[in-house]
DNA sequence: CTTGACCTTGACGTAACGTCAACCTCTACC
DNA sequence: GGTAGAGGTTGACGTTACGTCAAGGTCAAG
């Protein structure tokens, strides 16, 4: 009925130290001090320290602890709030499992280095000298935030979704079709989709590309062969220009 | 290719604390610092920046990033080990979780308070001051510590293992059979091997409870019927005891 | 010369104790 | 009574990766 500070740490399962830190913040004071300043605890204590480590076990902090032992009522609504933020952790976990899985893989392939893959697969950060010239460095800045702060998962899928666009220039161009006619304007809408899904950039967001933005990028794919590499080449910037640009006039103001 | 910190920052999504940060554990240093002290950033720079934080997304600490940033080839090393120690993360939250969401279901249920639950359904534990007095202070706190140590999960599984055992002793002394028949045989067996489940009691562990302990438990469930109570009461604590007895006679030493 | 924006170097705070360090207390034994 | 050993006490620093003041220098603009 009156122990120590080690024998109730042993009884608990737990360090004399985390007795004394649980005083010092006022979280399980000793029963009573002896007048040489020895802590004793009894079984109201005991009890009082089990419940702490039960609730420590289940991820609580000490200040969330304090609130439920002071009114044990509201345990039910602290620990659904707690669930939360496991579950949130859960998610963030399983992303980052992923995207380290998914970059040993292709460091194991040997097929880019870490700060080429970064810019992988976006043309318009990809050479971020020339967006910046032509739009201004916060524009770069944005649309670079932006990036990173995708999951890894989304940076797949959005590459993903980039390279099936790409592809289908690609084949539109080379089934022959007319850059003014259906089914590359439905590309070219396509495309403006996939600019307006980049927040930040000059158009980016819900209102779009703008007018400028749209045809300047156009004439940056024939222009640089960097960028007109992602469409089939030279011609096939080309192709991918001229449909752009009857998009841009016929639906941009 | 001059970047005053906060331009740098802002290029690479960071804040310009973190890059003072990095300058003063050694991460990374300026290009350059001017004779005011102010420090500049070049292309090399950012390139460095982009992979330390690409690497911290992934959830490597500063130290590790430095290591790899040293040596590239060290990289997938780093990352599978990284990778371990996630994916032992993600258990840990998943077990949480499960007992986070079962707390809440017996607070709900109102079925018992926390600090009962803790001493719930295993019978040499939950009354501590006759276990201390019968195997001394020490058992208690072994037990109690090897108690706490499990997982939700395992202690979950563990207290249905106790029931059911529990329920078929019932069910066997409901039925009128022999305590010293094979049938009881075989659950006092049962629950010779669930004491030894129980590493740090007196008998826990590989050899299995001693003579003595089992004996004395036997004879605790019929003195105490708050032990008995788990086995149908007074007559099925005698019953449970006898054929105990029986057993420890043929088989321990 | 005065703003205002931007830069610098400290230095404290964060979560929950672990780990000395320096020093006191109690019990046991010679 | 002295001494060793176990155990107690109060600081105070270390841990992770910065955020957040605080106090004060620098620079371009008006």
């Amino acid at each position: 009925m009156d122990w120590s500070i080690q024998e109730i740490a042993k009884l608990a399962g737990t360090t004399s130290r985390t007795l004394r830190h649980y005083d010092d913040i006022g979280l399980l004071a000793p029963a009573r001090i002896g007048s040489n300043g020895y802590r004793h605890y009894d079984a109201d204590a005991l009890v009082r320290l089990q419940r702490i480590l039960l609730l420590r076990d289940l991820g609580l902090g000490l200040p969330a602890i304090a609130d439920v032992l002071e009114r044990e009522d509201r345990a039910p609504h602290a620990l659904r709030g707690h669930l939360e933020w496991l579950r949130r952790e859960q998610e963030r976990l399983t992303r980052q499992i992923a995207s380290v899985e998914q970059t040993i893989e292709s460091l194991e392939g040997g097929e880019r280095l870490m700060a080429e893959q970064m810019f992988d697969g976006f043309d318009h950060t990809e050479y971020k000298e020339e967006v910046e010239q032509r739009w201004g460095r916060d524009a770069y800045a944005r649309s670079d935030a932006w990036w990173r702060s995708m999951s890894a998962e989304e940076k797949a899928a959005w590459q993903e979704r980039l390279a099936r666009l790409s592809g289908d220039w690609i084949d539109a161009h080379e089934r022959g079709i007319d850059p003014a006619g259906d089914e590359a304007q439905a590309l070219a809408q396509r495309h403006f989709e996939w600019l307006r899904s980049i927040p930040g950039t000059p158009g980016g967001g819900a209102n779009g590309p703008t007018r400028e933005y749209f045809l300047g990028l156009a004439e940056m794919y024939v222009a640089d062969d960097r960028f007109g590499a992602n469409y089939g080449g030279a011609e096939g910037a080309r192709f991918v220009r001229d449909a752009m640009t009857a998009y841009a006039e016929r639906n941009l103001a």
